[in-house]
DNA sequence: AATTTATTTCAATATCGATTGAAACGTTAT
DNA sequence: ATAACGTTTCAATCGATATTGAAATAAATT
């Protein structure tokens, strides 16, 4: 019934989880606070007036997406401090200026519809293609 | 008990419902797939193989969410076509490159803790800074 | 008008997740 | 040891939401 499409780049799995444990406005501003510097749980509890246990909760959510680490203070072992994960940090802004890049969108020919069938279906000039599963 | 961090940019309330609505892994698809032109319900289904119902309501949340944009085909008002709202995607693109920057949290220092203390609070070298709410 | 096509709305379920309060844990200081 | 401090875990509640199937809507064709 449609034109079929080629597939040519995979949206990884991962992307999903990051962007799902970035996506509550608690943790936002949690991720956005450790985005200024390594930051304890008390230091948070003031600063964003949430609770500790709830911070607590946040930041293993925010942790097991691999967005943040922790590691205890080297003098007092009281201290556990949070900090952006780099590397994954650099691979998430990587990921995104590509994904949101509005020059593909702007590239992007119709996929379907009288228009464009009476235009005829172009090739797809981004690399974000997703797997047709029926023809 | 923590040293005072100054205020100097918030974060949009509109960001985390953004994240939110791009957060489910069928609406990434679906979205990705908008990246790559403009289609219709139909098309997406037979290409993301999911119920039309499904699709239109995850179209729905990535409208409301400004993302998506719709409107019928000037020659066969049946079809609808969705497309990505470009200039939401050309904000949003622009807000991640700067949030998301690895160069800001490269320069951030300790916001807290012994080790802080020890070295000295620094100044903040990021734009993104949450309020505080307790000293 | 009746039918086909494309899409949306409705109702119901079922799961997930944010929040809360209290208790428990690990580490350091007295 | 005992207390103090920072943090985590537990249990329970509550609202949000992804999904499903059936019915309803809107527009074009016959």
């Amino acid at each position: 019934m449609y034109e079929k499409a080629p597939v040519k780049k995979q949206i990884p799995e991962s992307v999903a989880a990051v962007l799902k444990a970035l996506a509550d406005p608690n943790r936002l501003r949690i991720f956005a606070a450790l985005m200024c510097g390594a930051s304890c749980n008390g230091w948070l509890t003031e600063a964003l007036d949430l609770p500790a246990n709830l911070l607590s909760h946040h930041l293993k959510v925010l942790r097991e997406a691999g967005l943040v680490q922790d590691r205890r203070d080297a003098v007092d072992g009281r201290w556990i401090y949070y900090q952006v994960n780099a590397p994954a940090l650099a691979a998430l802004h990587a990921w995104m200026s590509e994904f949101f890049d509005p020059a593909r969108v702007a590239l992007a020919p119709h996929l379907c519809g009288p228009e464009a069938t009476a235009a005829g279906i172009g090739e797809l000039a981004t690399p974000f293609v997703v797997e047709r599963t029926a023809v």
